[in-house]
Parts: C-alpha cells; structure tokens; sequence
DNA sequence: ATGGCTTCATAGTGAAGA
C-alpha cells in the first residue's frame, strides 16, 4: 500500500493538482495539510468520483486536515484527546486495521513566541496520545506537516538557521521523543539523495536553488518498519504552475489490501 | 540588502506561514 502526506496550502487552490496527483500516481492514502476550508466546502463528491473516500476537519482560513483512502475508513478521530485546541490540525482514522494519524504540528513562528510555546505544549499532548494509540494499534502510520527538520542535513543552511524555529533543540527534542514511543523516520530507512527537501520558501526563488528544508515526514511504528518496502519525495508538483509550498512525502509498504 | 511570495479576509493593507 502507498501512503502519502502533502501540506496543500489551501485545497481550494490546489484542488486541481491534487485530482492530477492523485490519478496519476494512485495512492491508496493521502494525507493533507492545510485544506484552508470548512467542511462543507470540501471537495467530497469530487474525490468519490475518483475513488476516493475522505475524512475532513477544517476551518476558515488556516489549518485543516483531510485522509483521502481507496479503502474504508473507520473509527475517524479529531484533534487530540483531552487536548483544548480551536485548530484543527489532527485526524486520524483506522484503515485496514491500521491507525492513520494525519496531522499539521504548529510552525511556532519564532522561538520564544507565545506561538512556539504553544507548539511545544501541542507536541506534548500528541505524544501522550500516540503513547496510548500505539498500545491498541501496532500497525501506526503519523503522517503530515511537522514543522521540525530532525537534522541538520534536513536543512539546506544550518548555520543561518541556528536556533530558528523548525531546527532549535527543543523541537528537534520533541521530535525524538515521538521516535522513543517506537516510531521511524520511513524516509531515513532508504538511501536517500542528499539535500531532498519537502518544503521551500515561496520567496529567494528558494525551490529553483533547493533552498529547502525537510519538514513533512511519515513516521511508522515498530511493526510497519519491516514492512517498508520504499519511501521517497515526489518534487514534480512543486514545479507545477502556482503549486504548493510543500510537495508530496510517500512510503510504500507490504500490506495485504 | 533580513526583503524577496502566497494565501486569506478584506476592500487598505495586514497577518501568517516556514
């Protein structure tokens, strides 16, 4: 089964690449980030109309996450348990057994900020409720927009970043805490070309220079790490005309479906 | 040279993203 993630940067703009994207490279799951839209704007009969299921949470103007599947979704979840939140950043759904968590972890704006706080507090909860999902479902895919680039090679300059917000020691911590519940970097158990990046700043013309950062990231549990058979970053709808910041993220893995 | 672009809500510009 391929699975994928992609923060859209509003589906009403990116409607058309997503319908393109999807026909031709058939996912059976794909993840979205930032649809930018309430739900009864979201493009459900479109998406049916390819053969996609989906599941929405969204609000105007930021956040808003979707689970696009070829498969039944069940057991649909939003937001984080026990976590007050008024953005909808987290959806999560069992599909063939397996726990599909797709989320978009806050960018934190500036370290120190009350943004950042809050993006630090978010990632605690997610932790704690991961903890507790991975106790009832083995099989654990955390797909979408992190917002942290783990390691310096995820970054194309770690020096002018030094301290800044995706890269500063406290998010990165954050972020090896959610790989100590027993979760793996799919990306990282495939050789991979160097300075591959999954978002670039719409300015500096940063995606014609690969100014990129590596920030989306399909994380999966113990049991589904030895069932990845491929993992990569499609970088052809970022070259598309008024396309997203950020680009597809993919992992395939054996799984009878 | 610390900006540069894109989106949304708005009807001027400002906030936010990363």
């Amino acid at each position: 089964m391929k699975f994928a993630t992609w923060n859209v940067n509003s589906l009403n703009v990116r409607l058309p690449h997503v319908l393109d994207w999807l026909a031709a490279n058939q996912p059976d799951v794909l993840c979205l980030q930032e649809t930018k839209q309430e739900d009864q704007k979201f493009p459900y009969a479109q998406l049916q109309a390819i053969g996609y299921q989906a599941a929405h949470i969204g609000q105007k103007t930021y956040n808003g996450v979707a689970i696009l599947s070829r498969h039944p979704l069940s057991n649909i979840q939003h937001n984080i348990p026990q976590f007050e939140d008024d953005q909808q950043r987290v959806i999560a759904a069992d599909i063939h057994g397996m726990r599909v968590v797709c989320a978009y972890i806050p960018n934190g704006q500036a370290v120190d900020s009350d943004k950042y706080q809050y993006k630090l507090r978010w990632l605690g909860a997610l932790n704690n409720w991961l903890k507790s999902e991975l106790v009832r479902y083995p099989e654990l895919l955390l797909l979408g927009d992190y917002n942290i680039a783990p390691e310096d090679r995820d970054c194309h300059d770690p020096a002018a970043w030094l301290g800044q917000i995706l890269v500063s020691p406290a998010e990165r911590a954050a972020f090896q805490e959610l790989l100590q519940l027993g979760l793996h970097d799919s990306f990282r158990l495939f050789e991979q070309a160097d300075k591959s990046y999954s978002w670039w700043d719409y300015r500096m013309l940063g995606f014609r220079r690969n100014l990129g950062m590596r920030i989306d990231h399909i994380l999966v549990s113990d049991a589904l790490k030895e069932k990845c058979l491929a993992a990569h970053i499609d970088k052809a709808p970022r070259k598309l005309e008024r396309p997203s910041d950020h680009t597809p993220v993919l992992v395939e893995i054996a799984h009878r479906a």
